[in-house]
DNA sequence: GACTAGAATTGTAGCGCTACAATTATTTGT
DNA sequence: ACAAATAATTGTAGCGCTACAATTCTAGTC
């Protein structure tokens, strides 16, 4: 209790266990670590002792001793809106499957991303879950020279280390051949700046062609920021009929500009989609409570987790280093 | 390489750095530690050859070697809505603030949580925020034992470890007394079950008393789950409906589930706040968007998470431990 | 009881870093 | 030039656990 600043005042070690147990630091360590070594009546006693003085193993010295860990690291640009939640769940339970355990740094940055990256690769992690970039120049190479698996999905073909991703461009290009199919001739595309940008911005080529082969003109395009919420929809639906008063069709990068959008509508007495035809992405929740119910795309989120996880662990030469996953366009009455 | 296994393929240590910078190991270890120790030019020539072979010391052996850990952990019982976001960006700034960094486990169970615990007394980290219970019977007593300073926010009176909160009883009567005083007389309450429901249940006790007191009955109480989004506002108000069909308010545990009541209200030709008032909690963004917008009760969510931190890194025995933070009523169009 | 094989337990050295102390190098003042 | 003080660098032992090997214990057979 002279140290203050040891990590446990108690500072229990194996070694304490061990004697009040009545056996070796050794068997205390084969009892956590590999329990089927030691005799089904030694570990009980050993067990119990531990957590009667409630002795949690230190994993650094463990990992340290061992040289391989049982936690994954995963970035995330935000938990503001529900974007990640799905992809978590996913990471988080084909993790657990694993016998690893989830850990989740936000970094909203790239900057921020570096130094989450750094405090992952300080921890000896089994793996590290990116999403798409930006990401700050030397990320790349730092990653590659750590030798950590490192796995970067919701992006595009030049993802860090092993990729996991849905085509973005076959769903944005098949959204808009839904609107133009629906009869909708001015459509506003709506883009995104920080937070992890790439993710939305890889949609706009397959809008561009869509609209092109159309022969429609592709430049009713205005930029949200990705920390934006619902205002940011209200604000762009005003932007874009100042700009064009004959709009009728918007393309949201999430539901949540596309529900603030859809309300805007609605406060300026513009009928959904009579007037406008409003299509979100991302299968948010709200998009189905909403009258109307909105369009979106629905990424196969839980999948992505799950798929990241299992290139993390399960990955070596001879598995191939990407894997693409499920998209649905949910047509709903928002269009 | 003929361990896969091991943390980095590369493996390297202070050792390597030293050599290729023509110093001793300890003069590496004090440039990433100790800085100010080193000479300019020696720490620019060790951090040069650092970055160029992607060295990233292992803060496990660190943390070993010094007793004492930069990292916090939080437990979230979910990402889902954006109920913490707020508080996260909180607990990041102050940790960042005091040089720590802040890692977060989803834990959507009271055995998760504990198993989440766990994991970050393993790793040994500087403290632990945990979000209000239930907790399992043994978390108490095991972080008790642990001696890793622990805050408990969210939550009432019985923290483990400090407790960050705000006065949730007088929210709840405020926010009854504000609907009575608007003449409402049957009012619906609901409560939440699962996922760490204690800092929902807490508000019960207050709008019981509010209701008492003004000879209200308090009996119109519906249950929905923590994970359930916007649909759950929607059953729940068709439930009371039943129950009471001169329902003429309801206070809802969060913004979404009062947004889903709201837009059931819209689909059922019910006028809002005329024929009910709908109040929801937690400030949610979705409640400024909403047309009526959202009463909502707003928790000082970032206030909580930094106080959290602050409590973790100078706490004391001549310090308290709790904290009560603010919280606000907004009284907005839909009450 | 003696022997053998397998199960269970224990011993050893080292994982990568660092607190603290010791040594060396540099700077300042006379 | 020399001495003293300060700055900079380096050495040592150990943090808590474990891979691998060695030793001890137990059960079965003759």
């Amino acid at each position: 209790m002279s140290e203050p600043d040891r990590i446990s005042s108690k500072n229990l070690t194996m070694q304490d266990i061990a004697k009040a147990a009545g056996v070796s630091p050794m068997t205390v360590s084969n009892c956590f670590r590999y329990p089927d070594r030691v005799r089904p009546k030694t570990r009980e006693t050993v067990m119990n002792v531990a957590a009667q003085l409630g002795y949690v193993p230190n994993m650094s010295a463990g990992l340290l001793a061992a040289g391989s860990s049982q936690v994954i690291g995963a970035v995330l640009p935000s938990i503001r809106n529900s974007a990640f939640y799905r992809y978590v769940a996913g990471l988080r339970q084909a993790a657990t499957e694993r016998g690893h355990e989830l850990i989740t740094m936000i970094a909203e940055t790239p900057e921020e991303e570096l130094s989450a990256v750094q405090t992952l690769l300080g921890l000896r992690v089994a793996g590290i879950a990116l999403v798409a970039g930006p990401h700050v120049a030397d990320l790349r190479q730092l990653l590659a020279l750590s030798g950590t698996p490192v796995v970067e999905s919701w992006g595009g073909e030049d993802a860090i280390g092993c990729g996991v991703a849905y085509d973005v461009g076959a769903a944005s290009r098949e959204l808009t051949q839904h609107l133009i199919k629906q009869g909708r001739r001015r459509i506003g595309f709506v883009q995104v700046l920080g937070g992890g940008e790439q993710r939305y911005t890889m949609r706009f080529p397959g809008f561009q062609k869509v609209m092109f082969d159309a022969g429609l003109a592709d430049n009713l395009v205005l930029t949200v920021r990705a920390a934006d919420g619902f205002g940011s929809g209200a604000r762009i639906l005003n932007e874009f009929l100042s700009l064009e008063p004959r709009l009728d069709a918007i393309l949201c990068p999430t539901d949540v500009v596309a529900a603030g959008a859809l309300f805007e509508c609605q406060r300026r007495g513009l009928d959904i989609p009579g007037d406008i035809a409003i299509a979100g992405w991302g299968d948010y929740d709200i998009g189905r409570q909403l009258s109307p119910t909105l369009t979106t795309i629905t990424p196969f989120s839980f999948d992505i987790g799950a798929g990241a996880v299992k290139m993390l662990l399960e990955g070596g030469a001879e598995r191939p280093n990407s894997l693409l996953t499920p998209y649905a366009l949910e047509v709903r009455e928002s269009t």
